[in-house]
DNA sequence: CCAATATCAGAAAGACTGAAATTG
DNA sequence: CCAATTTCAGTCATTCTGATATTG
């Protein structure tokens, strides 16, 4: 995943945009914000990607296996993993999907609650994580360029968004 | 734009998670800030295309509109746009399509250099950008639980970010 | 001839809706 | 009979690649 439009501006386009925002209504702070964190996330996103694409793993298909490989045993309900991954149920069937395909989990059904589905890791997803997340250190996720106080900051603020949009 | 997964959980998933990562490689800071931003793009998304979906309008086709309300002729070249709103050029050349096809937009071609192509914003395409910022401005963009000087300490950090990203 | 601009065709991944099957 | 869990079929918006046409 390479950049989006890498023509750089001479200007932050965002500020940009706010200042013309102010003269005409009064939500141009937040607005200014919301548009800063949806780069953001693209910002990240495609350093994440870009790192984990030659292995075939998109960073949702990373996830999964990184919350299989914390679980005590390795297998866990496919809607768990949807509540825990903040992601939509049909969403998990597909990454489960490919992930299965690739050989590095596979379904098992509950014995307890036969409804259930659970993903379980194999071997070979248990090395795919170490050689994933070998390859994102470097990348540092695309946030490089912060400090360990910056990170902080943003943590902080992002925890009572999250809060208050009812996350937990 | 409904919730992803409306489950509420007992605890924040992304400092659990991060708690185990932890306890495994050096990276954990970031990932668990680079999964809250993401996290964090999902919320703002959910909320502010909710507002707009009634209106037949995404966030792109949104900032688009805005954008072209802000010029001071009321049309760009579309490449402009791309670099502007930090999209892909296929994105853009997308976006218009659709917004062309509700009449909110018209293509205009370049009269100093015939490869361009101009969006021009209609007087139906102005009104839309009034209803709809009337719209957005309740949801507050899904950022109603930030004060101004926690969206202060966000747009500060992201600013960092974003120049060491390269966009400007 | 090369570069820039926009478009198109096609692929991929994600999120969604609504419906279905299975099981509790 | 109702609820929970997962799956399926299909749609949509976005991003990307690679190719193309047009113009500078």
């Amino acid at each position: 995943m390479e950049p989006l439009n890498s023509s750089k501006l001479p200007f932050d386009p965002i500020a940009e945009a706010a200042s013309n925002w102010r003269k005409r209504w009064a939500g141009a702070d937040v607005m200014a914000t919301a548009t800063a964190l949806i780069r953001a996330q693209r910002i990240v996103l495609t350093a994440v990607e870009s790192a984990l694409g030659p292995l075939g793993l998109t960073f949702a298909s990373y996830e999964a296996l990184v919350l299989l490989t914390f679980s005590r045993t390795g297998r866990l309900p496919l809607g768990k993993m949807g509540i825990r991954l903040q992601v939509h149920p049909t969403s998990v069937t597909n990454t489960i999907d490919r992930l299965e395909a690739d050989g590095l989990v596979r379904r098992v059904s509950s014995e307890t609650d036969r409804r259930m589905t659970l993903a379980e890791i194999t071997p070979n997803g248990r090395r795919m994580v170490e050689t994933a997340t070998g390859a994102l250190n470097p990348s540092r996720f695309g946030l490089g360029s912060l400090t360990a106080s910056d990170l902080n900051a943003v943590d902080r603020v992002l925890l009572k968004l999250r809060r208050g949009a009812g996350d937990f």
